[in-house]
RNA sequence: GGCCCCAUCGUCUAGAGGCCUAGGACGCCGCCCUCUCAAGGCGGAGACAGGGAUUCGAAUUCCCUUGGGGCUACCA
C-alpha cells in the first residue's frame, strides 16, 4: 500500500512555525517513502474561514519548497480538499453509526459547553463547586462521559424537535474497555476505561465535527500514516473508535512533540514572531529554516547539523523523532542562517538580496545594478547573519544621502576631531592622487601614506571608515572604497572633514566662552 | 480537579546496561590572527531532576516523588 500523509491546517492567515514543522515532517516522511503528500484545508471553523487565508498557506509551504501531490487548488484522486465541501460524506458517516448503533442522538442542550469557562474559572479559584444558576455540580459534569440520552434513550421527541432542531449525534464510547493508541513516536498509548467519554460527532445545528470530519476525510483520502502536534494525542482514541463503528482500517499514528516558547508553554501567535512569513521579512533563506526545523524535534542521530534537503529527505523517519517538547529558540537558525549565507556564490547571494530588498526595504525600488549589488553580497556574506542584516550593516552602499556618521564612530575614530581632520585630509589627497581605484591601489596607497608619515595604517583607516560607513565597523575598508568608487569616498571624506573642523573650532569657542576655572 | 505525555549542558540533541571521568552543535567566555567587525585557529566553563529497586555494573530497565507540558467544547 503507497504511503499517504497529509497536512491539515485550519487555514488562519498565516502559517506559523509549528504548522510548518509538521508539514515538513509529513513531507519528509512522504519524500523518504516515496509516497504521497496531501494538502487538505479544515476550514469547517465557524465562520472564520475566508477563502484568502487559504493563500496564507500556500505561500509559507511554497516558500520552504514543501509541494504537496493533492490539494485543494491542484486536486486529485481524492478531491475536494477543502473539508468544508465535504460535509455530505461526513454526514453519511454519523448517520451509519446512527444506525448500526455506535451512535445515538442527543438532545441535551449544549449550554454545557458555554459553561466550559465559567467552570474553569471556578476550578482555578478553588470556587465553589457549585456555578452560576444552572446548578451543575462541577465534579458531577467533568466526571460525565456520556449523557442521559445515552442512558436511557428517549422514545419522546422533545418539544423543540418540531421547530425542526436536530439532535446531536454522539458517539457511544465502550465504558468497560480501556482504549489504546499505538503511537509510531510514542509507543502504545492507554487510556482506562471510563476515561474517554461519549463525544459529539454532529452539531444539533448538523454540523459534522472536527473528529468526525478528519476521520472521515483521512479515511476516504487513504491517508496511510496521521503525523501531527501532540496536542492531537487525545483526539486519537476517539478517532479510532471511529474508524472501529466504520469498520475501517485505521491510519498510524504520530503525534510529535509540540513547540514551546521561552515561558516553556505552546508556542502562540502571541509569542512574537512565530508566523513563517515573519521570517521570510527578516531575512532567513527558507534551506536554513527548513533545516533548522527539521532538527526540532528529529535527530539523524549522528553529529550532523549542517544537512541538505536531499539528506535530510533520505535520512529521516519517525524513529529519529524525539518525544519530548523543544523550546522554539532562535539563536541556531541564525548561525545557521549564516552559514547558508556563506555557501552561496556571490552571484546567488545577490540575486536573493535583489529579491529581498524588492519585498522588504526601502531601497528596493531604486536598486543598484547586479555587478554593485554582486560585490556587495560578496563583502557581507561572512558578515551577515541575514539578508536583513547586509541591507542594514550595508546601508552605506545604498544611499546617495549624506552620511550621518553615528556616535560610536566619532567617539572611537574622530576624537579630538582637529587630529582626525587632519588625517582624513592627508587620506583624502592620497586617494585623489592614486592612479586607479581597486582594491589593491587603494590599500598601497593608504599604506605608503602611512609609511611616509611613519604612522600607523590604522590611524588613517578608522577615520576613514567613519567617514565612508558612518559605522564604528564595516567589511574591509578597501573593499568598501573600492566598491563605492572614487567620487562617493571623496565626498564622503570632505563631508566628514568640514563636520569635524566646525566641531573643532565650535570646541575652540567653547573654550574661550567658558574658559576652565 | 481528571486523563495523557515528557524529563541529559542556557538551547537543540547523541546516548537503546559496561565503549560515558556523558559526545556534538548553537550560544557564552578567553587567547591567537587582524584596519574595525566578521570569518578562521586554539582553549574553557556548562547536564544525566530526586529517591528507591533490579544488576557484578545503570544516563540507559522498573517503581515512587518532583517538575514541565498537552488535552479536558455541539473549536480545529
Amino acid at each position: 500500500m503507497p504511503i499517504r500523509v497529509r497536512f491539515a491546517p485550519s487555514p488562519t492567515g498565516y502559517l506559523h512555525v509549528g504548522g510548518a514543522r509538521t508539514a515538513l515532517f509529513n513531507w519528509l516522511f512522504a519524500k523518504h517513502h516515496g509516497g504521497r503528500f496531501v494538502l487538505r484545508l479544515e476550514d469547517t471553523d465557524r465562520a472564520r474561514n475566508r477563502p484568502e487565508y487559504a493563500q496564507a498557506v500556500y505561500d509559507g509551504l511554497r516558500w520552504l519548497q514543501i509541494n504537496w501531490d493533492e490539494g485543494p487548488d491542484t486536486g486529485g484522486p481524492y478531491a475536494p480538499y477543502a473539508q468544508s465541501e465535504r460535509t455530505a460524506l461526513h454526514l453519511a458517516a454519523a448517520h451509519a453509526m446512527l444506525r448500526s448503533g455506535a451512535a445515538y442522538e442527543c438532545w441535551c442542550p449544549p449550554a454545557a459547553g458555554a459553561d466550559t469557562e465559567a467552570l474553569e474559572d471556578a476550578s482555578d479559584a478553588d470556587a465553589p463547586a457549585s456555578v452560576n444558576g444552572g446548578g451543575i455540580e462541577r465534579t458531577a459534569l467533568r466526571s460525565q462521559t456520556r449523557c442521559l440520552c445515552g442512558l436511557s434513550p428517549r422514545t419522546d421527541k422533545p418539544d423543540s424537535a418540531a421547530d425542526g432542531t436536530q439532535p446531536a449525534i454522539r458517539l457511544r464510547v465502550p465504558a468497560e474497555r480501556a482504549l489504546v493508541v499505538d503511537d509510531a513516536v510514542r509507543g502504545r498509548v492507554t487510556f482506562p476505561a471510563g476515561t474517554v467519554p461519549d463525544f459529539i460527532l454532529t452539531a444539533s445545528d448538523g454540523r459534522a465535527l472536527y473528529n468526525l470530519a478528519a476521520s472521515v476525510d483521512d479515511h476516504e483520502m487513504r491517508i496511510t500514516h496521521v503525523i501531527r502536534g501532540e496536542e492531537h494525542l487525545a483526539n486519537a482514541p476517539k478517532q479510532l473508535l471511529i474508524y472501529e463503528a466504520m469498520g475501517w482500517e485505521p491510519p498510524v499514528f504520530a503525534h510529535l512533540p509540540i513547540l514551546l516558547n521561552a515561558q516553556r508553554r505552546k508556542l502562540s501567535k502571541r509569542d512574537g514572531a512565530t508566523s513563517l512569513h515573519d521570517y521570510e521579512g527578516m531575512g532567513y533563506l527558507p534551506e536554513a529554516v527548513v533545516n533548522f526545523l527539521a532538527l526540532l524535534g528529529w535527530s539523524p542521530g549522528d553529529n550532523k547539523e549542517l544537512l541538505t534537503r536531499d539528506e535530510i529527505v533520505r535520512l529521516f523517519d519517525l524513529e529519529g523523532v524525539v518525544k519530548h517538547p523543544a523550546i522554539f529558540e532562535t539563536a541556531k537558525l541564525g548561525w545557521m542562517n549564516k552559514e547558508y549565507i556563506k555557501a552561496l556564490p556571490a552571484a546567488a547571494l545577490a540575486t536573493r538580496l535583489a529579491d529581498f530588498m524588492r519585498r522588504h526595504s526601502e531601497h528596493g525600488a531604486a536598486l543598484p545594478d547586479f555587478p554593485y549589488l554582486e560585490r556587495v553580497a560578496e563583502l557581507f556574506r561572512e558578515r551577515a547573519k541575514t539578508l536583513a542584516d547586509i541591507v542594514r550593516l550595508g546601508s552605506y552602499f545604498f544611499t546617495r544621502d549624506p552620511i550621518e556618521p553615528s556616535e560610536e564612530a566619532l567617539a572611537k575614530y574622530c576624537s579630538p576631531p582637529g587630529p582626525a581632520g587632519d588625517s582624513l585630509r592627508a587620506v583624502r589627497s592620497a586617494l585623489a592622487a592614486a592612479p586607479r581605484f581597486d582594491v589593491g591601489t587603494v590599500e598601497k596607497s593608504i599604506r605608503e601614506l602611512a609609511e611616509e608619515t611613519k604612522t600607523k595604517a590604522s590611524a588613517y583607516i578608522h577615520p576613514l571608515r567613519a567617514a565612508v560607513s558612518g559605522q564604528a565597523v564595516s567589511p574591509g575598508i578597501f573593499e568598501v572604497c573600492s566598491i563605492l568608487g572614487r567620487e562617493t569616498v571623496l565626498a564622503r571624506v570632505d563631508a566628514l572633514v568640514s563636520f569635524l573642523d566646525s566641531a573643532a573650532s565650535e570646541k575652540t569657542t567653547a573654550a574661550h566662552a567658558k574658559p576652565a576655572r
